[in-house]
DNA sequence: TTGTAAGCGTTATCAG
DNA sequence: CTGATAACGCTTACAA
């Protein structure tokens, strides 16, 4: 394997000094026609890439956006997609950092801090307020998908969400309705306000049941729900993960859904749509969460934006109605 | 934001040579205790880290591995972890890359590259075998799950691992199983021919169909079999999220599973495991497979192995037997 | 339009 | 053990 060719073996090779061949790879004035097509040629013949360290070295800024989120989260992935292409289009790179069961949050912050990302965006980010403004205060930081007072978030609008799919089961007739909670998890303080508040306004008793996270969660809690006096008329999940393990156990015990029981979910993640499983569920915008942390983040680090004013971007999900959830029958 | 401190802002204040700083920061040896504790104190007190970019910019070596992944994907995830985990001990660092609907594998590897990575590690990559082999004439390069002539190949060995879900049915006593192809996803090839060979062994007919991917492609595969004529004993599908779709849809039609049809995935992914699913399935060593691929790139990297030589690193999955699998009743 | 030279923040070499 | 100096690959004044 040959040392990679650097700009000083382009300017070589074309005959030009190599502020020359800088002038023609970035693509700004200074050169002729003549010349860049000389360099271009020379650049291409022995195979020449830019080094990006380099280059970000000598500028004063890295133009690097780091992100952290959860691998194997589909929702995060659909982030990740939004906020490469946002970066793309506004002239940044994306440097990735994800958390796992190995590696935490803080030290996947930190690996992006010491590579001189100009700001960070945060997807689901599970630190305490106090460490997250901390950490604002010393770099550009936008929240996806959490509120954090004192610090930049963009994030669906989870009580109108909630709401809006209250109304839903509502105007299907349901009075009884069951809410899984999210717990601690991004956005579940909010969607339980909305539930509340619908519920309230509807004048419907208040159904709260803890453990609305993962499938294991839904499926307990519908066996609980199995083992009690009376089935509710309709399950609201915090998400979708749980609203799958609610509607799977209720049809393994052949409870019809949605005939005796509807359903739903939050997220509208792949599974959701599912010939199958059509549940009936509430849609968050990721491209446009994630173009909006972008822009943010961009404003930020262009100096647009100071500094302790920090916004709470919202945007407002979507209804996507299915077939787990139909009118009382009852 | 000031700006941030650099090497020469701890020597100066703390009184020695940048080079001086240098070794202290390194851990290397040619400092006397006493500075050692000076310098250490200096940095801390100003906050420094070093840069990265900097220092790998002298270096002659990056020690960097690259690492093109699909975000969402949860295997894939447990893939990265075990890459990360295995990286560290190994003292290289993990860059990135995840191939998403609108980032293909090409520019995910080709960022990799151009970051001056000394290696590739790519997951479950869907290039041509041919791309494959010239990318790794051009870079120390290691394929995860997936079999490539002529390139590093680290995978599960999904031949036995077909295999051994197959006897697992066959000593249940099945005869009639139904086989959901993967079609060209990495491993589909192996586990066909292994669940050829199994039926071969056993004298059991060969049902083969094609669909066994998705949910989606599951669902409707078992939609196909209640329409046919009589059921199979046993469904083995390329993977559990397909498993899921069939059970799904066998469930909802009444269809006792394992009772009437028995029915098995292939990956061991977080949902086989629930309660209420209990899916026997085949599971593959994640961490084993991450750093074996890792240490195989090492070994390449350090210059230990030269050229043209390819592995094929082949470990054995698990059979996990749960409840979705009985023997026939019929 | 083109070339020269300095510098980004490190590490490596080589004296002292 | 310590310090000066060059170099990594690139960009950017500034001069020609």
């Amino acid at each position: 394997m040959q040392r990679r060719p650097t700009l000083a073996d382009v300017a070589e090779r074309a005959g030009v000094s190599r502020a020359l061949v800088s002038i023609v790879m970035r693509d700004v004035a200074g050169a002729s026609d003549q010349t860049r097509e000389r360099v271009r040629r020379a650049a291409d013949a022995i195979g020449y890439r830019p080094d990006p360290r380099a280059r970000r070295l000598r500028q004063h800024r890295t133009r690097l956006i780091g992100l952290t989120f959860e691998a194997g989260q589909e929702f995060h992935a659909d982030l990740v997609d939004g906020v490469y292409l946002a970066a793309d289009t506004q002239g940044y790179d994306v440097v990735l950092s994800a958390v796992t069961p190995h590696r935490d949050e803080p030290r996947a912050l930190r690996t992006l801090i010491d590579d001189r990302c100009e700001g960070l965006v945060a997807i689901g980010s599970r630190l305490p307020a106090r460490e997250l403004t901390e950490l604002a205060s010393r770099v550009p930081l936008v929240v996806l998908t959490r509120r954090v007072r004192g610090v930049d978030a963009v994030r669906s609008d989870d009580v109108a969400g909630a709401m809006a799919g209250m109304e839903h089961l509502v105007g299907l007739g349901h009075r009884r309705i069951v809410y899984l909670d999210g717990g601690r998890a991004p956005g579940a303080a909010e969607r339980l306000r909305g539930y509340r508040k619908a519920a309230k306004s509807a004048q419907l008793p208040e159904m709260v049941c803890p453990g609305g996270l993962t499938e294991r969660e839904g499926a307990a809690a519908a066996m609980a729900m199995l083992e009690s006096r009376q089935l509710p008329e309709a399950v609201f999940a915090f998400n979708d993960r749980c609203a799958l393990g609610v509607l799977d156990v209720f049809i393994r015990s052949g409870v019809p859904v949605p005939q005796q029981v509807s359903v739903m979910g939050f997220d509208d993640s792949p599974l959701a749509g599912l010939a199958h499983i059509q549940l009936t569920t509430v849609r968050q915008d990721s491209a446009g969460l994630a173009s909006a942390a972008v822009e943010r983040m961009v404003a930020r680090m262009d100096g647009v934006v100071t500094g302790g004013s920090a916004v709470d971007i919202v945007r407002r999900p979507t209804l996507v109605v299915r077939g787990s959830t139909a009118a009382s029958t009852r």
